[in-house]
DNA sequence: AATGAATGAGAGTTCATTCAT
DNA sequence: TATGAATGAACTCTCATTCAT
C-alpha cells in the first residue's frame, strides 16, 4: 500500500515539475497534456490517472508552488533571531524570487487565468485562502517583522505593490534580458524593498 | 475605388476593435476569429478578407496602438512650453495609462507572445522599430525632457521599470480591484515616477 | 450592342482559355475561379458575369475544345480529294493531337469527373449529343473514310480504343517524359492507327 | 503491446480498404476524411491516429496496392515451370487487370497527382523504387520471360503502352460501360499483349 | 497504475458564390 | 460589364478526454 501511494505520489511529483515547465514555456492554453506527460516520462495515461482535467493540474501546481515558496519564506524566517534580521531576510526572500523565471511568469499566467475565468475565480481564492490558512497555522505570520503585521491594509497593498514589479520586471526580462538583466531586476527589488519598508532609495 | 479603400479601412477598424477586445478578454489562444468578427459585426469571411491570420491581426493591433499611444505621448509634449511642464506632461501620460485597463493587459500577452514564439520575435522587434522610428522622425525625441536624452541606458531603464510596475500593477488591479484600486495604481505610478525622474519618495 | 457583345465575347474567351491552363494544371477540384480569372487578366466578378459556376465554365470548356477539335478534323477531310487521303488525314489526326498534352489530361479529366456525378452526365452526354450533331449537320461524317462508315460499332470501338491509348499514353509521358518521349507517343499511336484501320504492325 | 500493434493494424487496414473505395470514387480532392473513416467504421480521429494527413493516406494507398500487385504478379510466375508459361501467365495478368476497375481509376488518380505535386514527385518516386526493389530482391525479374529481360529500354516502353492502354480503356468503360465492356477490354488487352510481346495481331 | 486507440467537439482556414457599387 | 467586400458552408487537422486492456 504505503509503496503505492509511494510511487504513485512520485508519479504526481513528476507531472507537476513537468508542468511547471511546460506551463511556464507555452502558456495555460497552448500547453498540451501529451508534452507534460511525455516530459515527466509518461504518456497521457499517466496524467488522467492523477489529474482529472488540464484545469485540476493547472491549481494543483499552483497550490504546490504557492505553498513551496511560503515553506521557503517561513525557513527563512525561523532562522532569524531578531527582527532586524527578519527584514533582511524578507528581503532576501523577494530579491531572489527573481532567480526563478518560471514561477514568476507563472505567476501572470495564473492570474490572467483567473481574470479571464471569473467562474473559477471561487476556487482559486479557496485554494489561496487554503495555502494562507495552512500558513497561519504553522506560525509563520508571528515570525513576520513585527512592522508588518500592523496596519494590515497597508502591508498587503505594500506585497502587492513588490509582487507586481518582480513579474513586471521578470516577463521585461524575459522578454530581452539584454534590456533589462537579471542582476538589475534583483537589485531593483531590493531598493524598492528598502523604500517600502525601510524608506531607502529606489534606484540611483 | 476610394469607395472600396474607404469600407475596407472601415471594417479593418472595426475588426481592430473588436479584436483589442476580445484579446483582452481571452487571450491570444483562447480569442476565437468567430468572436472577434462577430463583435465587430461581421462572419468569419470578413476577417480573412483582411488579415491573413489570427497573428497577423494581433500584430496589427499591437502597431496600431502602440502608435496611438505614442502619439498620444506626442500631443502630450507638443502642448508644452518648457521642459518642466514636459516632465509633468510625461508624468501625467503614465498615471493616465492606468486608465486603460485593456491596454495593460494586452501588453502582456504581448510579450508572452513574443516570449513564446522566438521565430517571431524578429517581426516583433521590426514592428517596434517601426514604430519607434515613425515616432522619432516626427520629432518626439527633442521633446523628451533634456534629463530623459542624456544617459540613454539609464533612461531605457527607467522607463522599463515603470512600464514593469505598471503593467503588474494593472494586472493586480485586473485581479483583485478590491485589493488594489485603479486610484491606487495611478498613485503609485506617479510616485514611483517621481522617484525615477525626480527623486521624490515612493509611497508615502 | 455588337460592340458590348463582342467585347463579352472577348471576355468569355479569355475565361475559357484561361480554364484550359488552369483545369489541366489543377484539376477540377483544386482549380481555383480566382486563379482562372486572375490568368485572364480578370477578377472573380468576370468570371460569374459570364458563368453561373464553376461547373458551368467546365462544361462550356469541353464543348468549346471538343468544337474546336471537330473542326480541325473536319477541315482535314475537306482538304482531300479521295478516300485515300482521307484515311491519312485521320491518322495525321490523331498523331498530332499527341502535340496537345493539355488536351489529353483535360479529357482524362472530364471523363473522371463525368464518372463521379452520375446526375451531370445526362447533362454532359447532352453536350456530347449537341456536338456530334452540329457537325453531323455540317457533313463531317460523309468525309470520313468509307470503311469507317459501314460497321457502325466496330468503327467506334476503334475509335474508343484509340483514344484511350491517346489519353493514357500522354498521361505516361506528361507523368514522366523520360520513361516516354512525345515522339514515342505519337510513333506509337500512328502504329496501332495503321493496326486498327490498315492492318499494318503495331510497335516494331 | 502486441495487443495493441495487432488492433492499430487491423485499424490501418481498414481504412486503407476504405480509402481505396473512396479515393476511387470521389477523386483525391473531393474525398472527405470523414467519409474514408465512416466507410471503415471510425470517425476522423481513428484516422488522424494513423495517418498524418490526407496525403500520407493516399501515399500509403498506393504502396501497399503496388505492392500486392506485384506479389500477386510473383505468385503467377512462381507457379511457373517454363518459359512459355511464364508468358501465358503475364498475360493474364494484364488480362485480369481488367476485372479491377477501382485500380485502374486510382492509376489515374495517383498519376494525375503526381503530375500536379511536382514536390512529391520525389516521395513517389521513392516509394516507386522501394516497391521494385522489394520485389527484385525477392526475385521476381529473373521469373520474366526471358525475351523481356534483354533490352531493356524497349522492354519498358511496352510495358508503359499496355499499362497506358489498360488505364485508358478501364476509364472508357467506366465512363460509359455500354461503349465498351469489360470483356472487350481484356480482349483488347490480351490482343495488345501478344502485338507486343507476341507479334500476333491485335483487334480482328 | 499506465497504455494508447479512438472519440468528437471545435478551431483556423479556404473558396465558390452573392451583392452593392 | 466588372469589381471586390462579405458570406457561409465545408474541410482539414488538433487535442482534451474516454475507455478497453
Amino acid at each position: 500500500m504505503n509503496k503505492h501511494q509511494q510511487k504513485t505520489e512520485a508519479t504526481k511529483q513528476r507531472l507537476l515539475r513537468a508542468a511547471r515547465q511546460i506551463f511556464a514555456r507555452d502558456g495555460f492554453d497552448a500547453a498540451r497534456i501529451e508534452d507534460i506527460a511525455a516530459k515527466a516520462g509518461f504518456t497521457r495515461g499517466a496524467f488522467y490517472a492523477n489529474f482529472s482535467t488540464k484545469e485540476d493540474l493547472f491549481f494543483a501546481l499552483l497550490e504546490q508552488q504557492s505553498t513551496q515558496h511560503m515553506e521557503r519564506l517561513r525557513g527563512l524566517m525561523e532562522a532569524c533571531s531578531n527582527e532586524q534580521e527578519r527584514l533582511e531576510a524578507l528581503r532576501t526572500y523577494y530579491a531572489t524570487r527573481a532567480a526563478d523565471k518560471q514561477w514568476s511568469i507563472l505567476v501572470l499566467e495564473f492570474k490572467l487565468f483567473a481574470l479571464r475565468h471569473a467562474k473559477l475565480r471561487a476556487k482559486l481564492a479557496e485554494a489561496h485562502r487554503r495555502i494562507r490558512t495552512k500558513m497561519k497555522l504553522e506560525g509563520i505570520q508571528c515570525l513576520l517583522p513585527a512592522q508588518l503585521q500592523r496596519p494590515q491594509k497597508s502591508k498587503e497593498l505594500r506585497k502587492i505593490v513588490l509582487e507586481a514589479l518582480l513579474n513586471g520586471l521578470m516577463l521585461e526580462h524575459a522578454y530581452d534580458p539584454k534590456a533589462i538583466t537579471g542582476d538589475q531586476v534583483t537589485a531593483i527589488l531590493g531598493k524598492l524593498f528598502d523604500t517600502l519598508f525601510r524608506r531607502l532609495d529606489l534606484i540611483p
